[in-house]
DNA sequence: GGTGCCGGGAG
DNA sequence: CTCCCGGCACC
């Protein structure tokens, strides 16, 4: 069933037609959805398609990826045999904190084969690595359709910390090297019924070191590619369900459903997991206790004087000029 | 009330 | 863009 419906969308020019998106789940029919939604633009490659006909393919490929740092990015999956209503999950994904840029990140290509870890710099050299390892093609050919862009995915890395970071690349096995260090894995759980949305911040922005991870248990179905690392030949689950675990930064992101929904706390360098700690516990009790109805969830303030307290409003052009302007300091950061 | 800073406006 | 400030949440 999924293979003759992927046969189908892998041959018909509607599936790279975004303005028929609408249509297509009169595509797929009986049941199976699937479309591509309008708004997809990637940076890497705008079109992919699944081979059924090929035996290398995991029976219950996950959905489209392409890790377009740069960009939120919005999944809506939408997957089950007899259902009729749409169920859909989406996921925006924005950064915790788009203070802190670094300069200093590189973008990188990584498989995510299960079970195969590879990560290379650019992404020619990845497609190559999946063809030839994983889908059992000719290295030399230069045939692609594009279906190697869904095994693997750009992430950013803070080559900063890059010299570190290479050894310790195995997410399942994080590294312990360092005091106590922090590694939050969070499971989101998307209701059945109810769209589920996830704040998620582009890797690029803020992230020392994007090591992430996210794992899907669940063969959904994409409505719009996605940037979504997932494993390709993870068996289909009846759950939505993704569990985020990330190296650095401590990021977590939790998906409820109903609105935007956002938990998120992110600590980057010294005092990780203090930090961690006593924001997460904050601002859970802020969204999950209805104590008060605080319109905002803010960022709790940070603990170092800044420019203001330093100098003093007499000493106002010593100030760093995100003080000046009343924005967040640069210059005594947390 | 002081402080930090988000959001938004002016130029 | 830069520069500034209202206003809000935190302390």
């Amino acid at each position: 069933m999924a293979a003759t419906v992927l046969t189908i969308l892998s041959t018909s020019p509607l599936v790279l037609n975004p303005s028929s998106s609408a249509s297509g789940a009169d595509l797929a029919g009986k049941g199976w959805k699937e479309s591509l939604s309008a708004s997809y633009s990637s940076s890497t490659s705008g079109n992919w398609s699944w081979d059924a006909s090929d035996q290398s393919v995991p029976s219950t490929p996950s959905p489209p990826l392409s890790n377009d740092p740069g960009k939120s990015f919005l999944l809506s999956s939408q997957s089950d045999d007899n259902i009729e209503e749409t169920e859909s999950t989406h996921f925006l994904f924005e950064d915790p904190i788009p203070r802190k840029r670094k300069n200093s990140m590189k973008v990188m290509f990584k498989c995510l084969w299960k079970n195969c870890e590879k990560v290379l710099s650019t992404s020619s050299g990845i497609q190559r690595h999946i063809r030839t390892v994983h889908l059992g093609r000719n290295g030399d050919s230069d045939y692609s359709d594009g279906e190697e862009d869904f095994y693997y995915s750009e992430i950013e890395v803070n080559m900063d910390t890059l010299s570190e970071g290479l050894s310790n690349l195995t997410p399942t096995s994080p590294t312990t090297s360092g005091p106590a260090p922090f590694f939050p894995v969070l499971t989101c759980d998307a209701s059945r019924s109810e769209p589920a949305r996830m704040i998620h911040t582009p890797l690029s922005q803020s992230a020392p070191s994007a090591l992430c991870h996210i794992r899907t248990d669940h063969a959904y179905q994409a409505t719009t590619p996605v940037s979504i690392p997932s494993m390709p030949s993870d068996p289909p689950h009846s759950e939505d369900r993704i569990s985020v675990s990330w190296q650095s930064p401590p990021v977590i992101y939790k998906a409820l459903p109903g609105p935007m929904t956002q938990i998120r706390t992110v600590s980057i360098g010294e005092k990780r997991q203090p930090v961690n700690h006593t924001t997460v516990s904050k601002t859970h009790a802020n969204t999950t206790s209805n104590a008060k109805p605080t319109t905002g969830t803010r960022k709790p303030r940070g603990e170092a004087k800044k420019c203001r307290k330093v100098y003093g409003m007499e000493k106002r052009d010593l100030w760093c000029t995100a003080c000046r302007w009343k924005k967040a300091c640069q210059r005594f950061t947390d």
